[in-house]
DNA sequence: AGCACGCCGACT
DNA sequence: GTCGGCGTGCTC
């Protein structure tokens, strides 16, 4: 038998399945989707069986047999191997790229090396012993298979006689792929097994050693296992001197297993389905019906914020769960707070997996394999959890679908949506979009009219679960309070609301829309601003370490003390806006109680979760914040929300700035009166004229979209068109800027002989049009220049193809003179 | 990505 | 004359 293998080298040269004998003996067990490392080129690498053959397209002499299986287990399964190529194809990667993507970082094994003796050879290895030194050789003998690099590191000079002693076949080679983790392994101190000789010991202990017979006298005491870290927090000492106790056989230590489960310590609440309203309800049975019919299908469940959504989700994942299927829950990463955890867990119990970015890589794999071993039959988690290896899906929910986060900024830069959308279809399976302000894409592709005899894709959920009305939104021109004397950063009507608040004991939550706001240093004096020495961008300033630091190459310098350029001492830290903003309302509203939440105040583990459960205990009166404070809390006792500054993401230069503002506005205003207490939302703006400002005032979604239509369809933007971003990379200018017109102009070559080159606006049915190259908006990066061409196309056009055929001139040279190209499909930002 | 093969400059 | 630079091409 012959499998089929994509060997893990992420090139374009490598990209396609390689043929490979299977052992009889791991012929039953090799699978599409298993996990091998294969011979390649001289060394051994991982891969991914791809397809089963009975015959090998290649001569047989060439042929190499599969070195090793995996796991017992296929990591992946066949539609998800059917899935990494389509995105392979759509997003421009690598097969292997996206393959990886579908795994946890825990399974992307490595090679190593291991050397041995070749025992086989007596005189050979005599005469090995003058030119290698003992300990060397002591080490080879003593240890059965020895890390080459182990060996190389611990004896450096001897690297070529240990590689010609590779050659000549005296020393042995073996490589296997090591996993980056294992199962999880405590140090552990036992106590000593016979305790009344141990007591004794104990008795008769010298004067010297004291922490030691300590430890031992602790230990006697416990009469438990306790892990090394633990025991030494509680009785102080060393790991030296445990071990010395160990030593002398009064302790043990050894390491055992431990499961990594995050929630273990937790007990959820078991719910039971709360009865719907009529909203909910026509809404679940459109959901329940595409369920059972398995038909694949994409819904837009428009939702106001507080119309019960995810009781709906939680129903309808209920009736997928009964039909013996499995459920995918995506969230955007920062709402995948406990409050939605507890709802799930609480409704599904051990049912449910969760997977986000806070696990460790070992937390994550354990969630894993309870997936793939069938343990749960519901998956809740960020982006790549799309890629949970169940066998039958009934249904993928994506909540807050208009989230950028579900766009991957890194290779493959896949969208999770638009994945969801064709794994769903490979598993006959409902898709769920739901919003409170679907992004324009989704509204535009489920609002077109229905096929005929089909139902419209829309389910519109225009009222609150509770019957709350959504709160009145005040919007204040900053320009007028400024005319009125008013330079503070808080409006009168922001200012007496918070007042109010006070009296009352209610809460606030405030939010600074942080884009526009930075972190920078710049002299009053001269102007100057610190910029990175190898990127083009300004450096963030870290009040913490009292750091300069490149968000972009991680270069980091010591904030100077006074202008570099022009030494006057007029140079200002800029901290973030939420920090200016805390300070101001400490001075307003003396002993105000206020948690911030921004990059600085979250970057611990669970800081987040800690900060909003003080919140949500009210431990505080404010909680001040950037984008993160805006989506799906959900707290009884907050009845004011403020926006500081609306139009911070109004004035970027980007096509999504007006939906942007206008979503983050309509999702923080829904925080407001979610409860029995009625609320209000102060928006402060320079721009109360602007219609992202002024359909948000009025909760009115379909007349934004109207009105941002329009400007799209002017502009030339999505949805009218789709977008295409390649960026080229080089350190030398001049360079990157001849092969970066080539390429745009060989696109066009290309474009032309397809017939399709031509400006969008002239109403053809299929038009190209490519922009640029252009500086990007950072302009250099990691010492690289940086170059952009937008393409920008409508209609059934393969432009991955047409990439590919641009690029084909680009791509052959060594490594360094070779210009870096990055393929964005459907961007989310272009600038 | 590595690694070998192959063709032109500065050395014993 | 040779060692080594890195351009080119292949890996089942």
């Amino acid at each position: 038998m012959i499998a089929r293998v994509i060997v893990d080298v992420p090139s374009r040269q490598t990209d396609r399945p390689f043929d490979y004998e299977v052992p009889s003996a791991m012929s039953g067990w090799i699978e599409v989707g298993s996990r091998v490392g294969v011979p390649f080129g001289g060394r051994v690498l991982q891969g991914f069986v791809v397809e089963l053959a009975a015959e090998a397209e290649v001569d047989s002499r060439r042929l190499k047999a599969v070195a090793e299986l995996l796991d017992p287990l296929p990591p992946l399964l066949p539609d998800l191997i059917g899935l990494a190529k389509w995105m392979s194809d759509k997003y421009c990667c690598s097969w292997t790229t996206a393959l990886q993507a579908m795994i946890p970082a825990a399974l992307k094994g490595k090679a190593e090396r291991y050397v041995s003796l070749n025992d086989s050879l007596d005189e050979e290895l005599e005469q090995l012993a003058s030119r290698l030194p003992q300990e060397l050789l002591d080490m080879l003998s003593r240890q059965r298979q020895t890390k080459l690099e182990s060996l190389k590191e611990r004896f450096p000079q001897y690297a070529p006689d240990i590689k010609a002693a590779l050659e000549e076949g005296v020393l042995l080679e073996q490589t296997a792929i090591r996993d980056r983790l294992a199962i999880r392994k405590v140090l552990t101190v036992f106590p000593p097994a016979d305790k009344a000789a141990a007591a004794e010991a104990l008795a008769a202990w010298p004067t010297k050693a004291g922490k030691q017979r300590e430890l031992l006298a602790f230990m006697l005491e416990r009469g438990e296992p306790i892990a090394l870290q633990a025991l030494l927090a509680e009785a102080g000492g060393s790991p030296a001197s445990v071990r010395a106790v160990a030593a002398k056989g009064l302790l043990e230590l050894r390491e055992i297993e431990q499961q990594r489960d995050p929630y273990a310590s937790r007990e959820f609440e078991r719910t039971v389905p709360l009865p719907l309203t009529e909203g909910q309800q026509s809404v679940y049975t459109r959901i329940a019906d595409a369920v059972t019919r398995g038909e694949p299908q994409v819904l837009l469940l428009h939702g106001v914020t507080g119309s019960g959504k995810t009781e709906v989700y939680l129903q309808a994942i209920q009736h997928c769960l009964k039909q013996g299927k499995q459920a995918i829950v995506l969230v955007p990463e920062i709402a995948l707070t406990p409050q939605m955890v507890e709802r799930f867990k609480g409704r599904f119990g051990d049912a449910v997996a969760v997977l986000h970015s806070r696990l460790s890589n070992g937390e994550r794999y354990d969630e894993w394999r309870k997936i793939r071993s069938r343990k749960v039959q519901v998956a809740i988690g960020a982006r790549s959890a799309i890629f949970a290896p169940f066998e039958r899906i009934g249904l993928v929910i994506i909540d807050e679908e208009h989230e950028s986060s579900y766009k991957q900024e890194e290779s493959p830069k896949y969208h999770a949506r638009d994945v969801s959308v064709q794994r769903a279809r490979q598993h006959g399976a409902a898709v769920v979009l739901g919003s409170a302000t679907p992004s324009l894409e989704s509204y535009a592709a489920a609002s077109r009219r229905p096929a005929e005899g089909r139902e419209s894709s829309l389910l519109p959920m225009p009222d609150r679960a509770l019957g709350r009305p959504l709160p009145p939104v005040t919007v204040i021109d900053m320009r007028a309070e400024l005319a009125a004397g008013n330079r503070s950063m808080f409006s009168r009507t922001l200012h007496e609301g918070l007042v109010q608040r006070l009296e009352r004991g209610e809460q606030t939550v405030l939010l600074l829309n942080r884009r526009g706001y930075s972190t920078f240093v710049m002299c009053r004096s001269c102007g100057y601003t610190a910029l990175c020495p190898h990127c083009d961008i300004s450096l963030t300033y870290h009040q913490k370490s009292r750091l300069l630091r490149c968000h972009y190459c991680g270069h980091a310098e010591q904030a100077p003390q006074t202008c570099p350029s022009c030494e006057s001492e007029h140079i200002r830290f800029f901290g973030t806006g939420t920090q200016r903003v805390e300070e101001e309302l400490a001075k307003l509203f003396p002993g105000i109680r206020v948690i911030r939440m921004d990059v600085d105040t979250t970057t611990e583990k669970n800081a987040h979760e800690k900060l909003l459960k003080r919140f949500g205990d009210r431990e505080a009166d404010v909680l001040l914040g950037t984008q993160m404070v805006a989506k799906g809390l959900d707290f009884p006792f907050v009845t004011l929300v403020g926006v500081i500054a609306a139009d911070t993401s109004l004035n970027l230069p980007d096509f999504r700035s007006a939906e942007r503002t206008f979503q983050l506005l309509t999702q923080v205003a829904g925080r407001a009166g979610r409860h029995q207490l009625p609320g209000e939302v102060v928006v402060q703006t320079y721009s109360p004229e602007h219609y992202a400002v002024t359909t948000a005032q009025k909760h009115d979604y379909i007349r934004f979209v109207e009105e941002e239509l329009k400007h799209r369809g002017v502009m030339g933007y999505p949805p009218y068109c789709r977008l295409v971003l390649v960026t080229m990379s080089h350190e030398q200018l001049a360079l990157l800027s001849s092969v970066s017109e080539q390429f745009a102009e060989r696109l066009r070559e290309l474009a032309a002989e397809e017939g399709v080159l031509g400006p969008l606006g002239a109403g053809l049915p299929r038009a190209l049009e490519v922009l640029g190259p252009v500086a990007s908006p950072i302009s250099r990066m990691k010492d690289r220049y940086r170059f952009q061409c937008v393409i920008k196309y409508r209609g059934n056009i393969d432009v991955p193809a047409l990439l590919r055929a641009a690029l084909a001139p680009f791509v052959a040279g060594s490594p360094q003179k070779l210009v870096q190209f990055s393929i964005d499909v459907d961007p989310q930002v272009i600038l």
